[in-house]
This record gives structure tokens, C-alpha cells and sequence, in this order.
DNA sequence: CGCGCATTTGAGGACTGTCAACTTCCGTGG
DNA sequence: CCACGGAAGTTGACAGTCCTCAAATGCGCG
């Protein structure tokens, strides 16, 4: 591992609180490497013998089924992924394969298992990103099963927002059909989508898209930090004083204002 | 907790290779209760102060946004539930609610975590419980977006008759509409789906479904052992017929640059 | 016996996926 | 600098799936 990587890596969620000790033992035979963009570097089913850290690049988690994909997450550095299959020492039940040029961590399945079992500081640290994901599935499939497709994709947009602390511009980090893929949908509609959303101020140039009107994209997706992580703990004031508004908006479909 | 329920709660996976030491620790100061069916247990958003493992009965847990609602999972004795929010202290992510006169035993949370903390023994069995907790949710998405309900539910009879290895009757342990949340569709799709198995050997009565050729169901359901957690490494005799279907969608995937 | 609830059945509508044609964008090579 | 080819994105027509509403049927319990 490159000497200006280590302090990155030293601040993942996995090495919270760890000694200098332990984060050695864990990454001593780890090593860096680089991939050239859309290489599977796991397919389903897969032995896993290392934990990997995205340090650059994108990196796409799928499923597959009678020759249907999915998309079931879109990594961006600094993350870990497949930890719930190195910890049981079990086969992957996702394929990865990197979406752009990336860089690689690769951290020996062994050494994470065996310092878990030594280490309570990094069993506990282990655990509670265990912890993070599981919750993050948990918002994932609550997201698509309660939400409609425009309403996942207007969610997606203002979580975007709330990240990234632009204005009301934001800049899709993915190709659209990469897009539509995380969102659950077709290309098709998710073009039909953001069709739907400029009756509620989105505007589409390329990649970047902007937001006026954010009131009322927000009454639309009515955003839920029980699904979406980022938004009010209070359900703001658009909350009921417009039970009818919304039968009202949707009825007219088009004209909106 | 009553005498002779310690060693169903000794046998749980969060007590796997724990000293007895370590188990006195944590179930201490943990109870017993008795809930009548229909009983909320845990809403959505409310802070976590225990771990809870049904010993007896049955549990949902769902999500719900705007006035809508999902089943995420139904539980069976012997499990344990919101581990992931105990580790974190965090808030519930889901609501859980009995559907039957439950016992359920409550560890507490502040026990789990500092226990955690001293015995890495402890620690590596949360984090395993963790992550089958999570290849579960893993599953559960992509059964729900990769299959149609028509699937879904051939594959749930499939997995119903592996694990109460009955000749090929299996009785349903829920409800029908609950049976419906937890497929992921209405009452009415339930019903429609039953009708249209009948063609593949299906016959309902009441609680009681008969498998009859299993051999064309498992034609239509294609079990997966990346999705099913049940069923043959080997993909069995019916692959065969697209054996290269297979071997190109593979390719398709790593062999593009 | 009759009520209440679960389940089933039918009709209609909303949403999403598929297929095909078209437009736009962008990197390559002349 | 421009022309070209390919991929991404968009649009329209159409079909399939799923949901909603309404009504009918079946079942158990008072």
C-alpha cells in the first residue's frame, strides 16, 4: 500500500478506534491494485478470499437471476465491500465489477478473521459496520418496495443534493443507465421519469441537473430519514396540509405549478 | 428467563463458543415477557434499548412510508431481531408486531454492546450473526426485484417443502394475505398466483398445498442457491437445457475490455 | 342462523418492461 | 477541421404485470 493511501484507509469505519498495533497486523499483507474500467472482479458465487477497499474509481455490486441483473449498490471511495462474506468465510452473493479505472485495497480474509477473534476493539468496529450495511439494505428495500419509480428517482436527486451541498444543481455521478439500474427501472423510464419530474422544476442538461422548485420536488418524494439518511428528523411543515393537494396534483399529471 | 428456555437462547448463533461466563453476563439482567397477538412491539423510529429473541410465536417485522407498508420478514422461533440498531444504539429502521401470542425474551442493549467490547469471542459472534442477517436481506432483494410474484412464490413453496422435509405437502405457517405482504404483493396477486401454479401441480386447500410435480414447479422457479439458501450447489438436471445460456451470460459480463 | 373476516373472482386502470426508430453526443481517423 | 461510427439517451407504440375497486364466496364463531 502507497504511504499516502494509509491515512485514508487508517479512517475507515472497520479501523474506528484501533490500535496502531492491530491496523498493522490486518493491512501488513495487503496490497494495492489497479483495474481497468468494467472488470468483473467477482462474480456470484465466487470463494472470497479478500475484503476489498475501493480507494478510486466506481465500483457496481449486481445480482444476477435467468439472465436478469441488478444493481444493487454503486460504490465511491473510501469504502469497503463483500466484509458479510469474508467474515463467514462464505461465497459472494454478488458479483463486483468496477464501472470506471479503480484502485484497489485488497485485505486478506484470514487476517480480518483471525485479529476479529484476538481484538475486541476491531471485532467491535467490524460489528458496527456489519451494523451500517445491514441498515443500508434495510433503506434500500423499503425504498423499492414502497416507492414508485419516480419517486425513487426524485428521492435520489434530493439525497444528491443534500450530499454533495451544491445549490440546486447537482451532477449525476453515473452514466444514466447505470442510473436506472441502482433505481430499479429501464433506461426507457428513467427518462420518462425525469419527463414527469419537470412539472416539478427538474431540469435535464447531460449530467447535470437542476432543482428549482426544490418545495416542490420535496412534496412529492417526501423524503424519510427512515429510508433516505439524510433529511429532517421532523417531517417538515409540507406534512399534512396537503393530504387532498396531493390527489389533486396527481390527477392533473401534467400541468402542474 | 424461565429454566428450561436458557438452552434454546444458549444454542443461539449471538451465544455460539461463548463461555457461560460471558452468556451469565449478558442475559442477566434480561427478561421474560408474554405479548397477546396483534401487539406492537417496536415502531419505526423509536429508540432501541433491547435485543429481542422470540422464543415462541410469531413476529413481522415491516416498513412503512406514506400510508403504505411492507413486510420485510416474519420471524419463527428460535431468532433474535433489531441486532443491527442494539450494536449501533441507534434508532428502529422497521416496525415490529406480533401475529401470535409471543414470549420474548429482552437483553439488554447496554449489556450487549459492553460486552461486546471485553469478550472478542462475543464480538465475532454478533458480527457473524450480522452477516447472515445481512446475506439475508441480500437475498430478500434480489428475489423481489430479479423475480416476478408468479416466481416468488413458486419459490417459496420450494423452500417451505426443503425445510419441513415433508413428502411433497407443506402447510402454510402464515395467513394468506400475511404470506401476500411478505411475497411482496396484494391478497388478490396471492390468490391469482395459486391459480395459475395449478398448472404446474399445484392444489390449494386451505392452509394445505399439495406439491404435485415438483419437477415442472422447480422448471418454473429455478431455485437458486445464491437467492434460496436451500437447494443443490449443482444446478441439477434442468439447467441443462441452457447450459450455454449460462456459460454467455458470463462472458457478457467479464469479457468486455 | 347470521355476522364478520379472510379469500376469491372479475373488471378496469396505472405502472413498468419490451421493441423499434430516432436523435444526440463523443472519440477516432481522414 | 470535418466526416464517420458507435454508444448513450430519448421517444412512441404496445404488451404484460400488478394494483385498485367492487362484488361474490367460503369459513368460523357467537
Amino acid at each position: 500500500m502507497r504511504a499516502n493511501d494509509i491515512p485514508r484507509v487508517r479512517a475507515l469505519p472497520i479501523f474506528a478506534n484501533v490500535s496502531d498495533d492491530t491496523f498493522k497486523r490486518v493491512t501488513g499483507t495487503a496490497y494495492l491494485q489497479r483495474f481497468p474500467s468494467n472488470t468483473t472482479l467477482l462474480m456470484e458465487g465466487d470463494v472470497v478470499d479478500f475484503l476489498y477497499v475501493l480507494l478510486d474509481g466506481q465500483v457496481e455490486l449486481q445480482g444476477t437471476w435467468k439472465d436478469k441483473e441488478t444493481t444493487l449498490a454503486i460504490l465511491r471511495p473510501v469504502s469497503s465491500f463483500i466484509l458479510a462474506a469474508v467474515v463467514l468465510d462464505a461465497d459472494a452473493l454478488m458479483s463486483a465489477r468496477t464501472i470506471e479505472r479503480c484502485e484497489i485495497l485488497m485485505i486478506s480474509g484470514d487476517a480480518i478473521r483471525k485479529t476479529m477473534a484476538e481484538d475486541p476493539v476491531f471485532g467491535v468496529a467490524i460489528a458496527r459496520e456489519l451494523s451500517g450495511c445491514y441498515r443500508g439494505l434495510v433503506r434500500s428495500i423499503k425504498n423499492q418496495k414502497l416507492r414508485g419509480g419516480v419517486e425513487r428517482l426524485a428521492n435520489y436527486l434530493l439525497t444528491l443534493r443534500a450530499k454533495t451541498e451544491g445549490g440546486d444543481t447537482v451532477r449525476l455521478p453515473h452514466e444514466k443507465r447505470v442510473l436506472a439500474a441502482l433505481l430499479g427501472m429501464t433506461p426507457e423510464n428513467l427518462s420518462r421519469a425525469f419527463s414527469t419530474l419537470q412539472g416539478y422544476g427538474v431540469e435535464v442538461n447531460g449530467a447535470d441537473v437542476r432543482l428549482g422548485k426544490v418545495r416542490d420536488l420535496e412534496r412529492l418524494a417526501r423524503p424519510d430519514p427512515l429510508i433516505d439518511n439524510h433529511a429532517p428528523r421532523a417531517p417538515d411543515i409540507l406534512a399534512e396540509a396537503d393530504a387532498e393537494l396531493w390527489s389533486t396534483e396527481r390527477q392533473r399529471s401534467g400541468g402542474g405549478n
